[in-house]
DNA sequence: AACCCGACCGAGCGCTCACTCGGGAACTAT
DNA sequence: ATAGTTCCCGAGTGAGCGCTCGGTCGGGTT
């Protein structure tokens, strides 16, 4: 473990906990055992430590959808959208600093205004977004998923996760619990309503 | 409109759209043309300022749902659902910044260490989950809605709305267009699954 | 041995911020 | 008219911040 990871995995926590303005370097410095001149030395400013930690969130949150979805085979469409989900769930005990920082306002701030943290962002996104897609148009060819629009239902139960995580790391709700209504609800939208089964 | 009106108009517009760290009180000072003493004079702290604007938004949209859904009758339980739905989605336009200062981090951080910021944020909260639960219920028992747990569900429909709100809201997609898809969506949820209604 | 260079350090600088304070203006009560 | 009270002002204060800079140290190269 070099200097360098330590400060960005100190940053990550401290960001992820307490937001860009509440973390201050001089508290970054203490926790990672870096001096506060080895932080300048190593990044640019306080902003691209930011960027980095971020960076490296992409990567390691990236790689866990890959080794949980990409590489593997599933019986059938709406299996691989089930691990979709549970991938996006679990990622709260897995990388929990890495999805707090992702959801720090300060990340969609930096986003519209700094192309590669825009960038950054959209990856990762597009990352979960592009696997439940792939999912919901396999399962709509084998036909364990209904006639639902592929890219709308995406978005649609991908917010409905974002949403409920947050409640969960807001200390709203402990969603955690409701895992399996969450994932019977899912299968809900995804399958035709009744009506058109009926007809 | 008095001054500390304005002030509080003022503080909710800027820490919605900048945050508590960086909304500055010189900020509000020059936004609602009370000098920084005076702000001072009619609020503690600035932390004071935050509850005080946090505490109007509670009541302006407490008074929306109200008028939308409490205050009306409807044909049947889903119909209410749909209204909660609706005017949650319409929030974005009617008070933006009031809803943003509630979706602001410092609400939810504030709330877990001040109990008056606490219970502002329950209510808010409980004020939409109780209409749709009521919703539910009704829905239930007149038939338009299935056999679904009423709590459980009105948690999970109201953390989808969230989700996508904010997609909309940090500019991760245009969700408003999305707004007849995602009411059918939920629709889903609130029904049986065809299995049952098959069987 | 002489040199170089990147890693690392921490005191210090300039700036911004939340908050204070002394005083003025306007209004009310006596 | 006088006194009291509330509202309002903005210069001033001290703490904390991001960042700079002059410097030490150790390993690799010649």
């Amino acid at each position: 473990m070099t200097l360098k990871q330590n400060i960005l995995e100190s940053a990550t926590q401290l960001f992820a906990s307490n937001g860009f303005k509440n973390t201050s370097i001089s508290a970054i410095s203490k926790s990672s055992g870096a001096a506060e001149g080895t932080i300048f030395h190593h990044f640019k400013n306080k902003e691209d430590v930011f960027l980095c930690a971020l960076n490296r969130a992409k990567g390691l949150i990236i790689n866990e959808v890959d080794e949980q979805v990409n590489s593997r085979h599933f019986g059938n469409g709406l299996q691989m959208v089930e691990a979709v989900i549970n991938v996006y769930f679990c990622l709260s005990e897995q990388l929990p600093w890495e999805l707090l920082l992702l959801f720090r306002s300060h990340s969609y701030e930096l986003a519209s205004v700094n192309d590669a943290c825009r960038t950054t962002v959209e990856t990762i996104y597009n990352c979960f977004l592009n696997a439940m897609s792939e999912g919901i148009a396999i399962g709509k060819e084998d036909g364990s998923i209904g006639d639902v629009s592929t890219s709308k239902t995406a978005v649609i139960i991908f917010g409905m996760l974002n949403g409920l995580l947050r409640f969960d790391i807001d200390n709203i709700f402990p969603v955690h619990s409701l895992y399996f209504d969450i994932l019977h609800s899912c299968k809900k939208i995804l399958t035709n309503g009744c009506d058109e089964v009926l007809a």
